[in-house]
Formats: structure tokens, sequence, C-alpha cells
DNA sequence: TTCAATTTCGACCATTATATTCGTATATTC
DNA sequence: GAATATACGAATATAATGGTCGAAATTGAA
């Protein structure tokens, strides 16, 4: 039982790496598997089916991606540092998963009921946690005195924004181009004086 | 006549940017069509096949680099910068290429024997390449007195192996570090002090 | 050792995806 | 308006793929 977990762990993992490059419908069972070091059939010992796999890997790395938030967080003291830092962070973390969240805008894959679920969630979660920076940004004066609901919901409206050409382009160097304009454009709009 | 040609390259500039995306076999007719804005069966005037598309993106790539290449041996005077440049461009050039290179490798391919000849033409050239610049390098006494065709093909063989870790990860920032540390070695190994 | 539970995989199946062909419809040219 | 060039939907034959099943290894406790 031990070794079980661990194997569909290493499953996972070898998964992800393909999910990632190739997304869910390029990836195959076959290859999931050779990427494993396993048989093809082997793979259904741990997994009921591909979009079980789909699942375990996009839960582990959404897990990821919220530790990773959290620490940059805790890390950082200034309300605007953890703004700044929290944006960049997550920009880079999604473009390493933009492969996922592609496959959650592909056609055929809205089956994946259990996606929506998981992003609606982390939306509000999100949303607080900007308000809660943006909050004691206000408090600390740094931050102008807005609705900070508002303001979060807006933060990420724009940050959902920049996702989109993540999916188009393939050079890496854009997103902290880009993220930094938007840093700057996001601040010296925001900022008080 | 003329638009043919034209739509043609469109083809090719089409089928590119998905083949680089992911690779030959995972990369569908339909796809392609669709990022040229064609219907499926109009692709077949202008192809024979799939495979022909991928030969002609293969040439047009080759070609490109190769142009790359002789610029920026043109635009560097010092032979020891012309090093450095070629081998900057050629790493940062191939991991753009690195698909193609990745469908050579893939088992299953190996029909493609236009590949084969046109890499054994590109090796040699490359040599050559290296082997002026080695001797220019030489004479001008920045480089140590060896057998210039060896150190060539030591310097090819060399970069063949940066390669292969292309092949696996997807962060691009490797590239470089990788690529300048390589650098850091060839010439202080090299260089005559 | 023995026996049962666990783990692995090759062979197989049903379904889908895909490359290519074909007949024909629509533009373009002379 | 015939001839030619261009476009595509539908059809086909084939290959790829997700998933099943039974049987072979492997393990490990009695």
């Amino acid at each position: 039982m031990v070794d079980k977990d661990q194997m569909r762990a290493q499953i996972v993992r070898a998964a992800g790496s393909i999910f990632s490059k190739y997304g869910f419908r390029k990836t195959s069972m076959e290859e999931i598997a050779r990427a494993a070091g396993k048989g093809k059939s082997s793979i259904y010992y741990y997994f009921g089916s591909k979009e079980e796999i789909f699942e375990a890997v996009v839960i582990k790395e959404a897990r990821l991606m919220k530790r990773e938030l959290s620490n940059v967080i805790r890390e950082s003291a200034d309300p605007l540092e953890k703004l700044r830092n929290y944006i960049l962070v997550r920009m880079k973390t999604f473009h390493q998963l933009s492969n996922f969240y592609k496959a959650i805008f592909d056609e055929g894959l809205s089956h994946f009921d259990f996606i929506e679920k998981t992003r609606q969630k982390y939306d509000q979660q999100e949303i607080n946690t900007l308000k809660s920076i943006f909050l004691e940004g206000m408090k600390s004066g740094q931050f102008k005195r807005e609705d900070p609901e508002l303001v979060a919901i807006a933060i990420i409206r724009a940050l959902k924004g920049l996702e989109i050409p993540l999916f188009w382009t393939q050079v890496n160097d854009n997103v902290e181009i880009t993220t930094g304009e938007f840093l700057n454009i996001l601040f010296y709009g925001i900022v008080k004086q």
C-alpha cells in the first residue's frame, strides 16, 4: 500500500512532464507508461483512466502553485513587494502550467467539471489574498483608498488577460517584460505619491 | 503560379509553427490546414504529402540558420568574437528548432533519408566554418597552435553534446547559462595567455 | 516450500483520429 | 464561355489509441 502511493506519485510525475509538453489530447497512455518505466496496462492498476491521471496532475500542480504563492507572500514584508512578487510568481508558474490551462479551454474537455470547480475555488481564494494584501497596503498608506474587493477583482481580470498571449507565444522573454510593464502601470496608477 | 508559391510559403509558415510545438507525428494535417486558413484537402493542392511539407519546413529553417550564422560571422571582426557569437547563435537557434531535431531522433522517422543527407552536408559545412575561424585565430596569435580540423570536429562534438539536454529541459534559462559556461571553458582552455 | 495476494504486462478489441483520394463546385483567365 | 486554377466536403482505408482481460511473474507471510 505504501509502495502503491509511491508508484502513483511516479506516474503522476511522468504524466505531468508529458501533459505539460503536449496537452491532454496529444498525450497517449503509451507515452505516459514509457515515461514511468512501466507497461501500458500496468498503469491501469494504479489509475482508472487517462482522465483520472490528468486530474491528479492538475491537483498536484495547483497545490504546488498555492504553496509557492503562500511562501512568496510570507517572505515579503512590504505589501507593495508582496503584490509585486505575488504577480511575478503567479505569471511565471502559470507559464509553466500553460498547457494545463490550454487543456481547459480546449474543446472536448468540457466534461472535466472538476476543473471548473477547482478554478472557481481558486479564483475566490486569489481574490481574498489580493484583497488582504491591498487592505494592508491601504492601512500602511502605500495604496490609494479604494474598494479592496473591486480592486482585487480588477487585478485578477487583468492578470487573466495577460495570460492569454502566453497560449500563443513560445518565447519566454515576453513574460517578464510584459509582466514588468504591467506591474509598472499597476503600481504607478495605484500607489499614492 | 506566383500566388501558388505565396500560398506554399504561407502553409510552410503555418506548419512550421505547429511542427515546432508538437513535432512531426503529433501534428495533424487538419491543424496545419486550420492554421493556414484553408480546408484540409486544399493543402494537397500545394503539397503532395505531410512529409513533403515537413521537408519544406526543415529546409527553410536550415537556410535561415545558415544565413544567421553567416551574418554573425561577417559582423564580428575578431576571430574570438566570431567563435563566441557563432556558438551562441547556434545554440539559440537550435533551441528554437529542437522539435525538428527531436523528430529526427524520433523512432519511425528513419524513412526521412533526406534529413540524414542534409545533416551530413551541414555537419561538413560547420566543420569547415569552424576550421577557418580557428585558422584565423591561430594566425592572429589568439588561439593555440593545433590541428584545426581536429579542433573543429571536437567543438562540433561538444556542441552536439550540449544539445542533448535541450531535448529534456523545457526551461530556457539553462541554454544561455550552460552555453556561457561552455564558452568560458572553451576559451580559457583554448586561448593562449 | 506453498499458497494467496499483489503487481506486471502482452495480446486483444472497439472506437476514434488521421492521411490521402476523389468528385465536384467555384473562381480566374483568355 | 471554354479552359484552367483553386478550393473543399465527403468518403476511405489505415493507423493510433484508450481500455479490457487473463495469465504470468513477484512478493511475502505461514
